[in-house]
Formats: C-alpha cells, sequence, structure tokens
DNA sequence: CCATCATATCAGCATATGCTTATATGTTCA
DNA sequence: TGAACATATAAGCATATGCTGATATGATGG
C-alpha cells in the first residue's frame, strides 16, 4: 500500500533542507521527534549559549517545523505536525541516527528533572 | 514489506542536507534522479555562470552524492547509486516537484542536442 | 599544431550564517 | 514588589558560502 507524497516547490524544501542542514538543528529535530523538549533542555545537551540554542529554535519555529507551548516558566518545543513538511521531515529524521543517549546522559545528571 | 533504513551518523547527514539545501544543487540532483546530465546542460538551465554549475557539481562529487562519466568533449554527471546516502537522498528527491520542464524547455530551444 | 569547445580551478567579493556577550522580556514565588 | 529563573532579542564578529571573471586544463577535428 503504497502512500501518497505531497510533493513540495522546491524553493520551499531547500528551505527546510538548508535548516536541517545545520548539525545542532539536525539533532534538535531528532530528539524533538521522539520527545517534547524545553529550551533549557537543549541548552545543556548542545555545547552552545542559551542564545544560540534560542536562535536555532526561532529558525525552525519560522517555518513552521517545530512550534511552541508554554509551561509555565517553561517553553516546550515540538515538531508540528501540521506543517506540509511534516511528512518529509519525519522520512529525512529516520535516516538519522538515534540522538536520545544525550536525553539519557542528561538524566543520569539529574538536569532533565528541572523541566517537568 | 518494510524497507530496513540505514541509519546515518549525524555529522554526515548533516553534510549530506546542507548540500542539498541550495536550491540550484537540488534542482540539479532533482534533474539527475531522472536523467544524466551534462554539465552544459546545467549552465544552460540555471542561470549562473559555467563556474558556478561546476562549483556545485564538485561539492556534489566530493561527497559522493553524483559521479561523472566522460564521454568524449563531454562529462555526464549521475547519482552516485553507491552512496551511502542514496537512499536518503532518494527519499528526498520524491517529494521535490518535477523539474523535467526545465530540461523539456531546454530539448526546444534545441540546446539539449548538443550534448549527445 | 592550432583553434575551438567543454570543463575545472583560482582569486576576490558580497552576503549569509552561527556564535558570543549583553540586555530585554516574561514567569514564579516569597 | 523584587529576586531568581527561563527565554528572546540585539549587536557585533569570524567564518562559510555562492557568485563572477579570468585563466588553466583537457578533448576534438581540421
Amino acid at each position: 500500500m503504497e502512500t501518497t507524497i505531497k510533493e513540495i516547490e522546491i524553493e520551499k524544501a531547500g528551505i527546510v533542507l538548508k535548516l536541517l542542514g545545520d548539525k545542532t538543528r539536525l539533532a534538535m529535530m531528532k530528539l524533538l521527534e521522539k520527545n517534547d523538549c524545553c529550551v533549557c533542555e537543549f541548552v545543556e545537551i548542545f555545547e552552545v549559549s542559551q542564545s544560540a540554542i534560542s536562535q536555532h529554535l526561532r529558525k525552525l519555529r519560522d517555518v513552521g517545523l517545530v512550534k511552541e507551548q508554554r509551561k509555565g516558566q517553561w517553553i516546550f518545543y515540538s515538531l508540528n505536525k501540521d506543517s506540509d513538511m511534516y511528512e518529509m521531515v519525519l522520512r529525512i529524521l529516520e535516516f538519522i541516527s538515534s540522538q536520545d543517549e544525550r536525553l539519557e546522559e542528561l538524566e543520569k545528571q539529574g538536569l532533565r528533572i528541572s523541566c517537568s
């Protein structure tokens, strides 16, 4: 049973692929595939400043790949399933090796608990 | 019947996605999905210099996404089916709208014939 | 061999990108 | 309200990227 593929204009696809073409953003998206994450978790996981994380998330949000949901003090990000690009993004992420060890590492350090 | 997906290290996938994240390269790859093309065809299709095309092709070749085959004066490029990335690339290209009108346009102008 | 065509490479430039630091905004809780 | 925490934004900088024009390399055919 073939699923129908929603074709995407090349300009739009190019924008999405460029976004995914950054190692940090790609890892963020792969993490979001399985777990919603808050900004502070990303900051712990990736060795960049909170500002850098925030800027990455904004780019992803600006093209509709992720959405945010505030929970009190924290803002949780998740994949935007309503995006035209969602299907393509999922297909791409299937090829990416899991990044969950990064989360588990956090868990061990007790850093994940802070946001839940 | 599910096909097994070959997972890719995130660094490597990032490199490929970044390459595909350029509109010109993405269109080139989409064209190559269905047709081998020589450099001069790309030059006619895209409104950039021969130098620019050559540089794009080099990048694609350097990471193994395409391969070249000389035929006399011309060099024909094709997708490299032996690449670790081939499967992922195909999956991505499935989502991209066809670029074949560009080739047909060439055909009309009689420019395609020159390279065959 | 030389002119011509096809392609690659080099050098330089303008713009895009990703990062940091500093600062602003928003939320919680005493 | 004010301190502390979470997140976003602004400004500035270094590097990456894509392009052009000039030139080099390689093949063809008289």
